[in-house]
DNA sequence: CTTCTAAAGTCAACATAGTTGACATGAAGG
DNA sequence: CCTTCATGTCAACTATGTTGACTTTAGAAG
């Protein structure tokens, strides 16, 4: 587990551009850090990272979610999974039980202490996010949407 | 060195949102997958990975860099560099010249095969961002940018 | 020439995040 | 009862990063 993990402010780079396109490569590399840096401090300071997060994040939009399920959309093996989810379990961040009629899966679903770092790690990136549309206007957030599912779905 | 790495498809998962902006939180998760997927997976068919890319790109761009201000804009620590950075110099990815003025620091150089696969890693990361930016029309791209600076500097 | 300093390189120990492969357990269903 | 499927666990491995403690190299200052 990586201690407070100070920001880490990395200027971005001046680089010299040899395509046109280059600005846009760095802008969704220094994008990506630029959302997730305060959130990751938060979640450093609480002996968590990325991956409990996406643990949580997925959680709570979907309770009573199964391993199996939860697996496929982390897109991690149940190995990789074993590690942070058994910690959130021991921290008592997530609850595991097994529903009455469907005995063979176990149902995951956030603890009040689990929606509470779930909440704040996530609030830290939208508050980002927020800043950065409010700038942009209702018309500018629409286009950032709609160029990032096409770069998503990349088609 | 991982394998070949096969895209994993990672459909965006349909989770509830909780809030109006989750649906920008999962974007650029999804969007920075999207625009590193194939860059990856070339990438591992060359024995290489992402560091390596970032390493590479870096230098095409500040030919003769010395390696304190490569720490820098890579913003990682000296020893993490070194692994990678041998492997490029071993594979003649890389030359590292002390220059005739200037011995005390080693000036890095692409090499032509390491500039090729530069190229190449990169030219799939901007063939995404071209498609992407050909749907939404210039305004549509110019307001990408503009977000994503804003994201990037969070102010 | 000697000494100090800065850049670079190296080594060890560790943490995290992921992989495969193999195998154990526990409940549902035929 | 026996199979199957979801889950759990163990081991070994790779990769990427960290800190700390050096050494080496070469320019600069005395």
């Amino acid at each position: 587990m990586p201690k407070t993990s100070q920001a880490a402010g990395l200027h971005r780079a001046s680089l010299a551009k040899l395509h046109d396109l280059d600005a846009s490569l760095e802008l969704m590399y220094y994008g990506w850090r630029g959302m997730t840096l305060e959130a990751d401090d938060y979640l450093a300071r609480q002996g968590l990272s990325r991956p409990h997060h996406r643990i949580l994040y997925v959680v709570a939009r979907r309770p009573d979610i199964a391993i199996g399920a939860l697996i496929e959309i982390l897109g991690i093996s149940k190995q990789a999974l074993n590690r942070p989810l058994n910690l959130l379990l021991e921290r008592k961040l997530l609850t595991s039980t097994r529903a009455p009629e469907q005995h063979r899966s176990k149902l995951l679903r956030l603890t009040a202490a689990g929606q509470r770092i779930e909440q704040k790690a996530s609030d830290h990136e939208r508050k980002v996010m927020r800043r950065a549309f409010e700038r942009a206007g209702p018309s500018g957030a629409a286009a950032w949407m709609a160029v990032m599912e096409a770069i998503a779905d990349n088609n």
